[in-house]
DNA sequence: ACATCCGCAATGTTGCCGCAATGCAGGGCA
DNA sequence: TGCCCTGCATTGCGGCAACATTGCGGATGT
């Protein structure tokens, strides 16, 4: 487990080290973005602690760029702009979380430990199928970079196709995906929302078709 | 996106409510831990947003039955109880986050967009034989990753086969099978079904061959 | 008040599946 | 070896259940 700290508060960073390296973890340090964009270049951490107030820049710009390039790469932003806004702008750029100074070490490890447990690879943002692009993250659907017009039930509907293309979803699945399970939903209702998107992914060249499987569900595939 | 909040006071249960649905997620509240156990165990919800204090007992307790159940199941604790140790705690239980009421709900959405980042989990049972791959858990078969459009009566013919690959499957047993035991049939319709099969697994390049032990029964292997 | 969404039901369409007809192949027996 | 009989292989057909599509009206939010 290697770790780079960027920091540019010599005292922080080195009490992190300390307490780390007796954890056992392998541990660098920088102190400026662009030390840390060449250490993220050359050596394979498992973890980053960000400091984001640096001499070189807002440690942002950092998390932009590794989301892009290593997207696995968990990040724990380490800021004293704790407000409200400072979080969510972290969090939004792709850092995993956000603790505020002062911290206690306790908690840092308590996040760390949380953070390591997430399996390696990023989720995708971004499902492709055919041509369309489905946003997860803001429930959209692109196709050639517009975005369709569908409705809540529709979106449900091709969210929960998308995540299984090319692979049936039980009709009891997308019933619960699209309804919750006080909402029931007494009739062919289903269908009729699979009729409407299908007319949409069609007028809108996305190359995709939901094709009924009799007695199960549907699946949706890139049309041939 | 399909979201369960666990929480007593409904009053912060509907506003969490109102505003993931206009989210465009689709939510389950539920008041209680045993209500959550249940609908967890019905349901496959992509997060779970967890009050600790509730009526009959400590969220944290869902959470570690959660983690061995559905180990990759986004966990948000929301709580009054925000010192350092019940935060360690609650990191340390499994979940992947923990705020501390009250907060605002940008924040929320923000540790949500965080958390939806990451992959699923899913575990897949299978059964290999030539180029085919079995999957149990969805009943569905894979040649090349890509799905065999095989219908209801092929599946469970395919499904017998595949779990006795290499051994003859008494006709009997293979009747019983495909239908339940009170349905029987009085034709040969199980060899046509049998005979639709093998075209399909020849077609898509299965590299099996279902043989026909006279008087017995079937048997599939794979094709020299 | 208006537009939009969505559940519902009526009507049209598809395709699964049981059935049976026909063809074929193997094997027992003289 | 030739004959026949039995059991498997294949294919077309029809009924029926499941799916597709669309219009309507109530609900909902702006």
């Amino acid at each position: 487990m290697q770790i780079l700290i960027v920091e540019d508060e010599i005292e922080i960073a080195e009490t992190l080290r300390n307490v780390l390296q007796r954890e056992l973890f392998v541990v660098d340090h920088v102190a400026r973005l662009a030390m840390a964009h060449e250490a993220v270049r050359s050596i394979s951490y498992d973890l980053i602690l960000l400091d984001r107030t640096l001499p070189d820049g807002d440690g942002l710009s950092l998390v932009r760029v590794l989301r892009t390039e290593h997207p696995g790469l968990p990040i724990i932003v380490l800021s004293a702009r704790g407000d409200v806004r400072d979080r969510v702008a972290g969090l939004d750029e792709g850092a995993d979380d956000y603790l505020i100074k002062p911290f206690a070490l306790e908690e840092m490890f308590a996040r760390i430990r949380a953070v390591r447990r997430r399996p390696a690879v990023l989720c995708v943002e971004e499902i492709r199928a055919g041509a369309l692009v489905f946003d997860v993250v803001h429930d959209e659907a692109l196709v050639a970079g517009v975005r369709l017009d569908l409705v809540r039930r529709e979106l449900r509907v091709l969210a929960t196709l998308m995540k299984r293309r090319g692979r049936t979803v039980l009709r009891e699945s997308l019933e619960q995906a699209v309804y919750g399970f006080d909402d029931e939903v007494q009739s062919n209702t289903l269908d009729s929302h699979v009729s409407r998107l299908r007319r949409k992914l069609s007028e809108a060249g996305a190359g995709l078709e939901i094709h009924a499987v009799r007695g199960v569900g549907y699946l949706l595939r890139a049309s041939t």
